[in-house]
DNA sequence: TGTACATCAGTGAACGCGCGTTCACTGATGTAC
DNA sequence: TGTACATCAGTGAACGCGCGTTCACTGATGTAC
């Protein structure tokens, strides 16, 4: 049994494996899952390598594993703060829900690299290509829910897959700019700007 | 003086630089530039690696060259295409400059991956951005200009750079899109349709 | 046209480093008595 | 509560490979006479 009392010296296996996470995150984020090394990983983690292959069969494993983690929690952020104000008195006008959509989906530069790499590794190994596409079907799936809401207001009412999938272009797009100039504020009312114009009728 | 009777046994330098060049982007396009060696380069090319330091200094240096070529051909090709029924006597339909926009702008897979790979490297060394915003304003600059002739059927009559701004983002979010499943009629159907709701009044 | 010489692009062997990967070992944690 | 033992996560030294980079050399091309 675990003994509360005395305190704890060595970290548990998963408190090493979120550091070496983390570590990862930074790394991959900095010179791109294609130049990045166990050594750099682990000694941002302060670890020696050794402790990477305890836990880790490759860098690629990690960068999947890296990869799912953030993905499944952004999905969820996003599924949630879309979905907040859904069946309330008051429908929400479509603007308002723009201006909720734009603002939830840019997120912080580190993942938008990440996430890029890992658009161009899954271009290169289709066998990975679903992990991607998954992800991209649930933050599709929470953007179609929300416009079913306000779906006699839309510009393409009859199709609302194709409204939200307009909405992911957008939101691909807008990245691209993104990772250039880094003006997040400039993103978000560029975005906001976009799908006024592919979703207001 | 070069004798043109005799055959020439020995390649000239620019024929080395032009195989090292079709090699690199055969390579880049597969493993990406992180990834890349100049091994696989020269072997691809069918020549030693002594060969490539002949020519180059470094991997990034022969990416760059690569990259500002191809980009220039680009950029030409696109200018060239949309400005082609420029001043023709009968002024071509806002839906007839959508479809030869659509049909220009979406290129081969393999310079997309290398294009990507680009923007990732640009966004990591904010010194070699430049290079992509040059070619990103050219691209843009033949959209503008090509736009200017069917100005009063613009949804955005007013404001012409934005349009030919939201021409380049929905271009990029189809390229993710394209680089994901590889299938092209589809990625320019789907051009199609955001350039309509985007442009179209 | 022929010969002797200079140039220099590409060759391929060599060197050394950094990295991936392994593994005997250490010492903290958990368990049995 | 205390002691002896088992486990096993992480250490860090070691090995070997692949790669970047250099450089003396080769032989095709160009030039001078």
């Amino acid at each position: 049994m675990l003994l509360v009392s005395r305190a704890r010296i060595r970290p548990t296996r998963e408190d090493t494996r979120q550091r070496l996470f983390e570590a990862a995150a930074g790394v991959f984020a900095e010179h791109g899952v294609g130049a990045a090394t166990v050594e750099q990983v682990t000694s941002a983690a302060g670890l020696t390598r050794g402790a990477f292959y305890s836990n880790f069969a490759s860098l690629d494993e990690l960068f999947f594993a890296l990869y799912d983690e953030r993905a499944a929690i952004i999905a969820a952020q996003v599924t949630d703060a879309l979905s907040a104000d859904e069946g309330a008195p008051l429908e929400p006008s479509i603007h308002a829900v723009i201006a909720r959509t734009a603002a939830t989906l840019l997120l912080d530069r580190d993942w938008l690299l990440v996430k890029t790499d890992f658009l161009l590794y899954a271009a290169r190994h289709p066998d990975v290509a679903g992990r991607l596409a998954t992800h991209r079907a649930e933050l599709r799936a929470a953007v179609e829910s929300r416009l079913h809401g306000v779906r006699d207001r839309l510009a393409l009412p009859a199709d609302v897959p194709a409204a939200a999938r307009a909405v992911v272009a957008a939101y691909d797009g807008v990245t691209v700019q993104l990772l250039l100039d880094g003006d997040l504020p400039a993103a978000r009312a560029w975005l906001t700007q976009l799908l006024t114009a592919l979703l207001v009728r």
